[in-house]
DNA sequence: TCTATATTTCGAAAAACTCGAACAATTAAA
DNA sequence: TTTAATTGTTCGAGTTTTTCGAAATATAGA
């Protein structure tokens, strides 16, 4: 498995961080993060494949959202909140403390 | 030409505003409305073509973050931000605020 | 009415998203 | 130490979205 790649925090953009938010199913995921601290994939019941998973988090990460670090067979996923809030202040804030309008179903696949 | 859709306040999702402003050249657009107000399409020197322009615009106001309104040939839009500040506090701040990282090249077209 | 201006719609090419299947890395069990 | 189980990623194909140029629509003015 290839190293992740992460941005450093100058090299985050508004751009990308907005794009990564930009999805009902990632921005789902960034709640629960903000919500439950760190999480791996399999914690995150939602009705999509893995491997569409896989690659949420590969946007949330390479766009600075999300931290990820490797412990045995998972990858732990944070939110990068301090860094973020730091980079883009009140944006976090803004976005968690929004209507939470989003209904991923419970996984049935 | 068809009347022109737009959401009322408590319709707008933060799911799509997020989606909205998670494209460079539509916030490069919010962020020209916000600096000098209400404008139509010609107003925004972009690089890209005439329809993607007005693909764009239309994501952006039936999303919520824009209100288009017709004055002869023209469509003057602005940003809605009183209804957006109200919805989603800190939200818009936050998005305005941040660093200037885009780099839409004057129109070539 | 004819022409110019502003913008949208159409149709096709390019890019991104989603899925299931196959692959890779690590741990635990046999 | 093979074997199997768990966790994630990569691959290839189908679907959807984005982008463009060309054609169509709407309005204003000569």
């Amino acid at each position: 498995m290839r190293p992740m790649y992460h941005p450093d925090p100058q090299q985050i953009t508004l751009s990308s961080v907005l794009y990564a938010l930009g999805d009902p199913i990632r921005l789902a995921i960034v709640r629960q993060l903000a919500e439950r601290g760190e999480q791996n994939c399999c914690d995150f019941d939602f009705a999509i494949a893995r491997s569409t998973m896989s690659h949420h988090f590969k946007i949330l990460r390479e766009s600075g959202v999300v931290l990820s670090r490797k412990s045995g067979t998972q990858h732990l996923n944070s939110l990068r909140q301090q860094e973020l809030n730091e980079r883009f202040p009140g944006l976090l804030t803004a976005v968690l403390q929004g209507a939470d309008e989003l209904d991923v179903q419970s996984k049935i696949l």
